[in-house]
DNA sequence: GATCATACTACGGCATTGCCGTAGTATGAT
DNA sequence: ATCATACTACGGCAATGCCGTAGTATGATC
């Protein structure tokens, strides 16, 4: 119970903090997450193998060979992962990396 | 085949071209995926309803829900990006902007 | 105090993917 | 010919993705 009040005074406080910020962005659109994602094609671009590019983005080489082989097709949460992979990608190993 | 042999040459290029351009990373440790996010913590930092935040990033929001309720564990490719949310946002937003 | 909108919690439920493991093939190097 | 690397192929279970609906908490407006 007390962890919840915690919580709750910490999230308000961190929601002010944001505000205080100027980083409360209402209007949310003009984003697109593709349907679809050529994950070979952002790969070799990097020049990476497959062991390589999961390595270096953490995905699971497992899913990278289910993706590539059309076994599987990435789901949301990858497919917009693998696009920032493909226009950030050292921001995400910025991102990734153990320190700072 | 055709098609079969300009994918390989493509590749070929490709990954030549990656390697010229100094991209092509052998070692790729000290890479981190987190095995626990806390998802609303990420979320309210940013100041972001559970709807905004999923419209701006790309999320479902059922997903985002689930998330921060406990009731799904966020997989490996969705905590990646989480995390590269977490600390380049502004990143994601890029990568996932419609026009450039 | 009643009403209304926003935001979040809660959960049913099926299809699909994640992820692990093993085995086989192609290719370049020694 | 042998060996290492890289990729294809697939079995298989547990778990998540994602959709939808309903209920609750809170602040605003009248």
């Amino acid at each position: 119970m007390t962890k919840t009040a915690f919580d709750k005074i910490k999230a308000g406080l961190d929601e002010a903090k944001a505000y205080l910020d100027g980083s409360a962005n209402k209007r949310a659109y003009g984003i697109h997450v593709p349907p679809k994602v050529n994950v070979k094609k952002i790969r070799t671009r990097l020049g990476l193998s497959q062991e390589s590019f999961a390595q270096t983005y953490g995905f699971a080489l497992s899913a990278v060979r289910d993706w590539e082989q059309g076994r599987r097709q990435p789901e949301r949460s990858a497919r917009i992962l693998l696009r920032v992979v493909e226009r950030e990608p050292e921001a995400v190993k910025r991102a990734l990396a153990k320190s700072a």
